[in-house]
DNA sequence: CAAATTAAACGACAGGTGTAGTCTTTAATT
DNA sequence: AATTAAAGACTACACCTGTCGTTTAATTTG
């Protein structure tokens, strides 16, 4: 079963962590530099941030002389895979078909887009052929 | 551009949009009834969600002698596309690809799901061949 | 060592959410 | 018309979120 987050990440919340993905660890210092341009933030809100994200288990702390280097303890994957399915279930009665319908139908894809979909599909058959 | 929505609608809130798409207009008393099953909430929350969701301009009532009628003003496909694209944004960096990937790595897709995804890409497929 | 600096901890506050309890209005009944 | 019963309006309260301001503790410096 996917691992439960508890409670979930916020939108705020995973605006640090998108930093931390990319690198890791860092300092709070560097971390609301890097969110600098993008979110207009002031330090202790991006320390606040980190802190509830420890208590919520998807960062972790280490001292590093007079202050804390901060790293992800969940993956980007997990995190996507749990937002995935939260939306599957809470908006799509957990079925991927109509999911699949709203995005052919309503999202733009483009060229490339429909090329990767169709490698994805020719995979899965295959698979699906080997397997039974 | 899609419509906005706001603030969004919340998980609770979305029982209920979910009851009215079901069948509308409906009472509050009717709607708490029908939702007794799955959550097992107090008329008066059905009254407090309900509320919300007019202040949110995503249902509208009607007097009916001593009782409101409730009926969605906001249909469950403009909600799909909201919070599919809202995901796409926050969680898939806008992307439809890496949405898709994860979708076809991580969850289980019957034989029934992928012969669908099939006949979709097919039809993007012609789609795209025929504009260019 | 005392003072200044600085990183972190703690507290705060308004708006959203889940979940009712209580008060008020209005319609039905005596 | 006064009383009661039903439906809705208003109030509440704790926890989550976004966003800091303030206080404290650990360092560096004079």
């Amino acid at each position: 079963m996917p691992k439960r987050i508890n409670p979930a990440i916020s939108e705020a919340e995973s605006q640090v962590m998108e930093r931390l993905w990319r690198e890791a660890p860092q300092g709070s210092e560097e971390l609301a530099a890097a969110l600098q341009p993008a979110m207009n933030w002031h330090e202790n809100t991006v320390r606040t941030l980190l802190n509830r994200l420890i208590r919520k288990g998807a960062v972790r702390a280490e001292r590093e002389g007079r202050r804390y280097l901060y790293s992800p303890v969940l993956t980007r994957e997990q995190w996507q895979a749990h937002e995935s399915r939260s939306l599957l279930d809470r908006v799509f009665g957990g079925k991927i078909a109509p999911l699949l319908v709203h995005f052919s139908r309503n999202e733009k894809l483009s060229a490339k887009d429909v090329a990767e979909l169709r490698k994805l599909v020719d995979e899965m058959e295959k698979k699906e052929r080997r397997r039974g």
